[in-house]
RNA sequence: GGCGACGUAGCCAAGUGGAUAAGGCGGGGGUCUGCAAAACCCCUAUUCGGCGGUUCGAAUCCGCCCGUCGCCUCCA
């Protein structure tokens, strides 16, 4: 397995220390709602991650959460409540993303305010071997004590000295030196340590939480190109002068960064979608693979065509991976192998995910093929999925309509309950004045599904208005949900039944009205098939 | 100004010296089907930003030019 390190600048062969790999990966400032370039980092460590673990690693990951820092003080004080409260807000906001992009949690996930003791720790040591000094209150790292200051980044310090955008900050002995540990102001949080009132500095907790749960070494540091510098070359700076052990990191992995329009999506610049934002328009698997179609160290540019194209795609991976085949033939087989083959060569480069998942639509298309044709596919299709699962792609089946809808946003999701209650009520009378009961049983299932139906809506809308806590309608969503389900089942069922007679004006209403609901009504050799659009829509 | 990356079909995007330039999306035609959808079949880049050079041979290496982006300041 080949990858690249940006400290060599090149691709090298991946030797990790021993069978089990050790690897970091930047975190969080939880201040607002992360966006989908956050998204698109954490995606990529995560493939990463399971495709060591399929090539038999236990990998050991770890990525901080960076809870204490201006941007959460400022933000805190406009909304007038603690930087805590903030961050707890934004911290599991941002895990519920993650849950949802099928994101694995990190092995240890550590905060930088439970930190504090091991961070003093570190700072004093650099104090003490003079790679670090104290001025009014705060802690500096004195950075031509460095002899190797600028290698992840690829410059000197007279040229980073020649960008000439740096201020001189008045205590520090060089305009390059940079702060660990931060005198506070008065009334901000603050902690207790040898130089008085402060907090940590940006880069220290990594260096501070690597040492503590990964030791003075690790195989594989990750995280967006625009942390290069200051921020990873500032790591290694403190985590090698501190240990004395080089290379603080072994390989130096760095994701390409997501554009939008003609920049780079960024907080500061304001040009950002989040991923709340995104997930409500496209599937999480869509979202993937719009990630894995470039490699991972080139910018990607965000649309909403690109999206769509990845949404398509998730599809199609989805139809063959659960199609149902009739098929028994067996004299001509699927090559596993091959397929196996060539996504494990695509991956080995540099995690390649562009070839891997070409593998993964060509072995689409063979399964397509022979299940046309009357074979049987079911274990080119376990391999389909076990493939994708490597790569973090859910392919699963479609959850009930309603059942995707997030919690957070049901109140926003009413006008769609309302419509889809609205519209199942009107097919319903239309199909009752026009047919006898007697002559079609599955129009009694219709009439109380519907029903069901429409009172679990009612009793969702009551919930709301008395401003009802997630806890307290959980019970009424997995009713609707269900009831949605056995709602659906039975219009389709009936339409069968109308079929068989040839009612198709009335059969089409169904589809067509269930099509408006983003519920597939598919007629196939093997039965009506009911699928879900992924994209909601109001 | 310094450092780095990129420019491949209508769109997204692999390929970094050799045999037909992956894959996805879109578009056109066809098969199947009551219709629709899905799926399948055929077509959709004689050519890889431009100009030179190296080579038996270049999208791939070298030079110049044009264009785009990132980092150098908080950022995944």
């Amino acid at each position: 397995m080949r990858v690249s390190n940006t400290l060599s600048g090149k691709k090298e062969e991946f030797t990790p220390q021993d069978d089990e790999v050790k690897m970091y990966v930047c975190g969080v400032t939880p201040y607002d709602d992360a966006h989908i370039g956050h998204a698109m980092s954490y995606i990529i460590f995560d493939f990463i991650r399971r495709y060591l673990r399929f090539r038999g690693y236990k990998v050991k990951y770890v990525q901080n959460v960076t809870d204490i820092d201006d941007k959460i003080i400022n933000r805190a004080n406009e909304r007038g409540i603690s930087p805590r409260e903030l961050a707890e807000q934004y911290t599991s906001s941002f895990h519920e993303d993650m849950e949802t992009l099928n994101i694995m949690p990190p092995d240890v996930e550590p905060r930088a305010t439970e930190m504090i003791p091991d961070i003093i720790k570190v700072v004093e040591g650099l104090v003490e071997k003079g790679y670090a000094y104290a001025a009014g209150g705060s802690v500096y790292f004195r950075v031509r004590n460095d002899a190797d200051y600028g290698q992840l980044s690829h410059r000197s310090l007279e040229s980073m000295m020649a960008g000439a955008r740096i201020e001189v900050g008045e205590e520090k002995e060089h305009p390059m030196d940079f702060v660990l540990w931060k005198a506070s102001k008065p009334g901000e949080p603050a902690w207790d340590s040898p130089w008085g009132q402060g907090r940590p500095g940006w880069h220290i907790e990594c260096s501070a939480m690597s040492l503590k749960y990964l030791g003075e070494t690790l195989d594989i540091h990750g995280g967006g190109q625009d942390l290069i510098f200051p921020h990873h070359e500032n790591e290694i700076a403190q985590s090698e002068s501190f240990t004395g052990v080089k290379p603080f990191v072994r390989y130096w992995l760095h994701n390409g960064l997501l554009q939008l329009g003609q920049e780079k999506m960024s907080k500061s610049l304001g040009n950002l979608i989040t991923i709340k934002e995104a997930l409500a328009k496209y599937s999480a698997d869509a979202i993937r693979i719009f990630v894995l179609s470039s490699h991972y160290r080139s910018p990607l540019t965000y649309s909403e065509e690109a999206l769509e194209a990845a949404e398509r795609g998730a599809e199609r991976l989805q139809l063959a991976a659960r199609r149902k085949f009739a098929g028994e033939k067996t004299d001509k087989q699927i090559d596993i192998e091959a397929y196996r083959s060539k996504f494990i060569e695509a991956m080995e480069d540099d995690f390649n995910t562009p070839q891997a998942l070409a593998a993964l639509f060509d072995l689409t298309w063979d399964i397509n093929k022979l299940s046309d044709e009357g074979y049987f596919v079911l274990d080119a299709q376990q391999f389909l999925l076990e493939l994708a699962d490597i790569l973090g792609l859910v392919v699963s089946e479609e959850q009930s309509f309603e059942a995707k809808l997030k919690v957070e946003s049901i109140v926003a999701s009413l006008p769609i309950l309302d419509k889809n209650r609205d519209i199942r009520i009107i097919l319903f009378k239309q199909l009752s004045e026009q047919f006898e009961q007697s002559s079609f049983p599955a129009l009694v299932k219709v009439a109380s599904t519907t029903q069901e139906y429409a009172l679990h809506v009612a009793t969702i809308h009551e919930h709301i208005a008395k401003s009802a806590k997630y806890e307290d309608i959980k019970g009424t969503l997995r009713a609707l949900s269900n009831t949605a389900a056995a709602n659906i089942g039975s219009y389709s069922e009936l339409r069968v039944q109308l079929r068989q007679v040839k009612q198709w004006q009335s059969a089409d209403e169904i589809r067509a009205k269930m099509g408006e609901l983003g519920i597939i009504l598919e007629d196939t050799p093997n039965g009506t098939v009911v699928r879900y659009k992924t994209q909601l829509q109001s």
